[in-house]
DNA sequence: TTCTTTATTGATATTGAATATCAATATAAT
DNA sequence: ATTATATTGATATTCAATATCAATAAAGAA
């Protein structure tokens, strides 16, 4: 089974880019954090681990773990943040308008009326961005 | 049955507003436009009804009219437009990937399920934003 | 290995959409 | 009219994200 990194390193390859140890040391960090993670608590994480990384390779390389399937950007609340991707299960999200929690799930239903519609408009589907916005149990109290 | 402009002028009066020509300028020539209308276009039309009004006014408008339920915001592909709401029925997108076309839709068992996943958490479903993301017809072949 | 080509890097400048500032002005209630 | 306060336009500012660029490093060829 192939690994976050083979996968990175084959995609690399194929688009002639190149394997660098700030590549390596961002996918790492960025497979340790959990969730939702910010532009900036992966560039403090990643500058304990390297403090000589720079800012525009963190972007750089998130765009590139992007196009390789491995990484997703969302954007709630005007904060921009990175979910890991691979051997992950598709879900979409519910989120909290006042406390901004999140929680994942999926709905194969759901999953199925998407196919449904984009056939009968002659769409290929890709991707779907699904956000359920509401109140939570606690901030409804 | 109330307009626009009436249901604007009962939020202003209700938030301890004001209703002034800019906002109303700026209303009418929203309400004028078509679809998904990105704010430069919005700025040059406002400019030809009424040079004078600044786009920090434009900007301050809009989030106005967002929060008085007449306008949605929407970021396709890194671009922002907003969207007539009011007296218009509920749908989502579906968007070409290569071409940017939309196509608006609606699906009743998806909105149905939506629900049931909200309550299922002990959320209170405010909104929710569904975006599909495909290739059209024209730009597969 | 060494050479060559070309991608990558970090530092920093730049961009651009959106917001904040502020003095002058307009609005609405009294 | 008077008063309190919201609004305005011009412009400065912010800040995330990107572009620039000379120095460096990776990968394939010889």
């Amino acid at each position: 089974m192939l690994d976050e990194f083979d996968i990175f390193k084959d995609f690399l390859k194929q688009h002639h880019l190149r394997w660098t140890p700030q590549r390596k040391s961002i996918l790492k960090v960025f497979l340790e954090a959990q969730g939702h993670v910010p532009i900036d608590d992966l560039h403090k994480k990643i500058h304990a681990e390297d403090p000589t990384i720079g800012i525009a390779t963190l972007y750089r390389t998130m765009k590139l773990l992007i196009d390789a399937g491995l990484a997703e950007m969302h954007t709630f609340n005007e904060k921009t943040t990175y979910e890991h991707l691979y051997q992950v299960r598709h879900h979409d999200h519910l989120i909290c308008k006042i406390c901004g929690k999140t929680v994942e799930f999926e709905h194969p239903l759901i999953e199925k009326y998407q196919r449904e519609v984009c056939e009968r408009h002659g769409f290929t589907l890709k991707s779907h961005r699904m956000e359920l916005f509401g109140i939570c149990n606690k901030c409804q109290k």
